[in-house]
DNA sequence: AAAAATAATTGATTCCGGTCAATTATCTTC
DNA sequence: GAAGATAATTGACCGGAATCAATTATTTTT
């Protein structure tokens, strides 16, 4: 189906068996057979991936790159998410639902993709016989993250999530502007500026 | 497989028919079916349905009453549903990944809830053809009803949280201890009590 | 490399909502 | 139905983060 994919990367193979392995045991074929489904994809720079009002046509995992997640609110932006390499992308609401999206997909970085399109999947989830199962564990494990995001910003404040984040992402900080890591955690510019400057001194 | 199920009130497998038709086309014989692996469950007031640390065997819905889950951080409490006549309720990580569960569920009035074990579901997601693809689509709106609440909390601030509520759930001031809805909304009980006196006042 | 645009820093000020505390109202339950 | 417990209200005060504003740094564009 996809010749890309054909002659993979064995390493990419590899990493996808990997990921896949996460949420059931699937023999190297059966791996193989579903990567046929998905393609490249790449992106400069700035780029848009998913437009406002679009409806998003893939699941996505970053392989290189960084893209982040936004939506529009009182003209300004609240960023929901900054995917690297490892991470599923997508606009999941518009793709579960076929509704137009209303967050907006842009890489800030170079940007490759490894891509399943919907058509492609639920054709997928009829022919291959774990389908519907792979799929389900995989929604699964979207549940319980974004219910752990959700305890994050509830049960910490500003300070400890800023702590907290930088902690756990040190390297994010050279890599994205960081009004765009402000607002992913809800914090104000200026005020994110002044916690990065007061930590150290007083922690 | 269970006799109360069997002799079911004809309202309330109208109920469950509707429900479920929101995910997918079943037909009357697969309801009925599918029926057959739940039960009731009746509770009096303030009884605690899962505690802390217990694996939450079940999935319910609530049929009658009103359930509050909440979490205990800090030696206090931060609610985190709550969940009336129709609401899906369960420790829904503690069910999917079998874990202890971190929430705690009770009841705030006497409740029924018709619920399918872990067990029980398990099996019918093998025996019934459309198991596998309903569970992947209820989940799905697990996912979305999450996702818009995190976009609620994201958005707007504690007072527009508070008029948003009111607006939506105008009711349940009247059926629930307000420090509950505070706690629901993360708005202190003070500040809860001072936005409702004033709300009228200066909108 | 200079000019223009965008981002980050820093200071001054404001304000929303939290905290502490005391009083009143409303449930429990004996 | 009275006593006790729990919840809600109200006031005074505080503080963290937002806002407004001006300056400096960095990036982008030409």
């Amino acid at each position: 189906m996809n010749n890309e994919i054909k002659k993979m990367d064995p390493q990419l193979f590899e990493y996808a068996f990997q990921y896949l392995q996460r949420f059931m045991a699937l023999t190297k074929q059966e791996v193989e057979l579903l990567l046929h489904y998905c393609e490249f994809r790449h992106f400069k720079k700035k780029e848009i991936i998913v437009k406002e009002g679009e409806t998003d046509n893939y699941l996505s995992i970053v392989i290189k790159g960084l893209v982040r997640k936004f939506i529009k609110v009182k003209n300004n932006e609240v960023i929901l998410q900054l995917a690297t390499e490892g991470h599923v992308i997508q606009s999941e609401i518009s793709f579960l639902t076929r509704a137009p999206s209303l967050v907006i997909l842009e890489t800030l970085e170079p940007t490759t993709l490894i891509s399943i399109s919907h058509k492609n999947m639920e054709e997928a989830l009829e022919k291959f016989p774990m389908g519907e199962r792979l799929g389900r564990l995989i929604l699964t494990r979207m549940y319980i993250k974004k219910d752990e995001k959700r305890y994050e910003q509830l049960s910490k404040s500003t300070r400890e999530r800023f702590l907290h984040y930088n902690h756990l992402h040190p390297h994010m900080l050279q890599r994205v502007p960081q009004k765009y890591l402000a607002s992913y955690l809800n914090i104000k510019p200026e005020t994110f500026s002044r916690l990065k400057h007061f930590v150290g001194k007083r922690p």
